[in-house]
DNA sequence: TGAATCTGACAACAAACAATGTCAATATGA
DNA sequence: TCATATTGACATTGTTTGTTGTCAGATTCA
């Protein structure tokens, strides 16, 4: 369950290879075979990503899959673990490189991760399709992951809601829904080859997170 | 391509067998086949549904697979398009049971539809998860369903945008954002085995609903 | 240099599967 | 009754895949 697994016999012994530690050179094949996972995972899809594929995408063979992966199932697992980490660090970094303004934030949050996902779409890919309905594990690590971004979400907007009328329960489902908005946006987005300006979406999707607090703010409670 | 098609070789003749047409026990057929295979689909994935395993479920033999999919794929999207006739009619019939007003309108549509996918998970997988990433027609058969859901949001919204603040193709964003929030949501609900009550995620979630319509009303243009 | 280690190309094997075929048992209607 | 249509159980074939093993050549270091 290791990040880099042992092979079973070859019993690392600490000398040199090419002028790098077994640790170095199984570091950088591992390295190979994630982004070669990713490309053919993001491109054909989790199903068509066999052993073979992904190994001949790297340029390495069959047995250090096994060592870098053990299997299928941990393949996507770091896969998607690698895109999260990747997705949520260009997120805070744009967040935090803005004034604090409600708008200022969400338009900063909406605009670099469309921009991420024009950039790279096979991390869409991999993080709102291939993921999902694989095994129970794998369901877990979304979830895990889904529940961080909606801390995220959390994080910003809960200053903003009016404390009497809003519980923690429903800021968290708010967030989530608006997690949810957003991606499925982008999703259709990708599926249609991009077919809108991220200006343009941005701006439109501004009312629709903007427009949850300013209701809550000016409604009386129920 | 039709939804039941022929068997090359047995030409069917007219005459009967158990009191019923060849038309008649073919129907039969592709209803049991139908339900076999939304239930592996629903339950163990698209994956695990293989040629041999929903003949079993359906007690019937494998060339009936055939002549009623075809394929793994032609599978798929028919069971998949099942679930959307389903649920469309199920939501429909949930709205115009109700006054004609905004907010009745969403809370019917948003009780219906958690209240149709608790009482059938189900369906929630086939329509959210399974159908997606598999190849480019049923890629399609996604967006074309959702572009119909996104568009039975728009009938009913459009109505209350203010006409000078918002174009079409904003109020198609907004309906496809909100589609995207209400089933993000209902996934995790699912995925996290109904951890809340119906009532209490429509009361949530009618504050985003309603909540974009007001903030465009109020707010100047750009 | 030479023994030990590491690498890469590929063989080997079993399992799962789609797709088609075989065949005996059953039902139909002339 | 009997030829024909229909059904269901199962066999067969060919392909793909995961997984492990083999082995020769490259590299290291004592």
């Amino acid at each position: 369950m290791n990040q880099v697994a042992n092979t079973p016999k070859a019993k690392s012994s600490g000398r040199l290879y090419k002028g790098e530690s077994h640790a170095q050179r199984a570091k950088e094949r591992h390295a190979k075979l994630l982004d070669a996972a990713l490309e053919v995972i993001g491109t054909e899809g989790f199903k068509a990503a066999t052993v073979r594929k992904v190994c001949a995408q790297a340029g390495l063979t069959e047995r250090y899959y096994y060592e870098a992966f053990g299997n299928a199932s941990g393949m996507l697992k770091q896969v998607y673990e690698a895109q999260v980490v990747r997705l949520t660090l260009t997120l805070r970094t744009a967040i935090e490189a803005v004034p604090g303004t409600p708008r200022a934030i969400a338009e900063a949050a909406l605009t670099s991760m469309f921009g991420a996902i024009k950039k790279d779409p096979r991390m869409a890919r991999v993080m709102y399709i291939e993921i999902l309905g694989v095994n129970d594990e794998l369901d877990s690590a979304y979830q895990t992951a889904l529940s961080s971004f909606e801390d995220l979400v959390v994080q910003y907007t809960k200053p903003l809601y009016p404390e009497e009328n809003v519980t923690d329960l429903d800021v968290k489902l708010l967030a989530s829904a608006t997690v949810g908005a957003v991606t499925h946006v982008a999703r259709n987005w990708v599926l249609a080859d991009f077919d809108r300006s991220i200006t343009s979406m941005v701006h439109t999707l501004m009312n629709l997170v903007i427009g949850v607090f300013s209701h809550l703010q000016t409604r009386t409670p129920d």
